[in-house]
DNA sequence: TAGTCGCA
DNA sequence: CGGA
């Protein structure tokens, strides 16, 4: 397995599913999405739509709305608990994210060709010795980082469909984003888009 | 402050 | 980018 350290803590993995593997996990999402439909967040206070569309799986669901983020058993629409979280999902963080506990939470957001995510951090759980660990698939994107103060320079990597990257140490709070897609990069999904799963430990462990 | 916009 |  390939891996980079793009700065210490933040590690790609290029790559890090096959096709095959990629078909299977698109698959365990259409199952999600059917359970829990894809919802629009909302900032706090505002109530602005974010571009990117989103649901969850696994014990907790991280949502959005006027009140403000949080993690929640239930979906904000159906009020029903989130659907477990795939196999493939439990054992790609089992690998990766060197951390001795299952995660809590597998916030899925799915990019329309247009769709954006605004630089940002992790932070609304209460574990941060535990790492994020991301998967993309679908469209290629064009994914800043920087540091942990939102005016640190930043770079950007193009993440392709199949690969992973784990923010963790000193890497687990810097400021990340997407600034865009780049469609018809993939023919993994039929209509084109992104989608993205972050495995999270949210609570301490017990 | 996970968005949007204006300006360089 | 930086401001709000």
């Amino acid at each position: 397995m390939t891996s980079i350290t793009l700065a210490p803590g933040l590690t790609y993995y290029p790559d890090y599913l096959d096709r095959q593997a990629q078909e299977e996990l698109l698959q365990s999402l259409r199952d999600i999405t059917r359970e829990a439909p894809l919802f629009t967040p909302r900032m706090p206070r505002t109530g602005k739509p974010f571009s990117v569309r989103m649901t969850n799986c696994g014990p907790l669901g991280w949502v959005s709305d006027v009140e403000g983020y949080r993690y929640q058993p239930t979906h904000p629409e159906t009020g029903r608990p989130w659907p477990a979280m795939p196999d493939q999902v439990l054992r790609t963080w089992e690998e990766l994210s060197e951390y001795p506990h299952p995660p809590d939470a597998c916030l899925v957001n799915f990019y329309e060709p247009s769709a954006r995510m605004g630089l940002h951090q992790d932070k609304d759980e209460e574990e941060f010795a535990a790492p994020v660990v991301s998967l993309s698939l679908g469209d290629t994107a064009l994914f800043r980082y920087g540091g942990l103060d939102r005016k640190d320079p930043t770079k950007s990597i193009r993440l392709r469909s199949g690969d992973a990257i784990v923010f963790g140490g000193p890497a687990r709070l810097i400021y990340h984003g997407i600034d865009r897609l780049m469609t018809g990069s993939s023919d993994l999904l039929p209509q084109g888009g992104r989608l993205n799963l972050t495995l999270r430990k949210v609570g301490k462990p017990l």
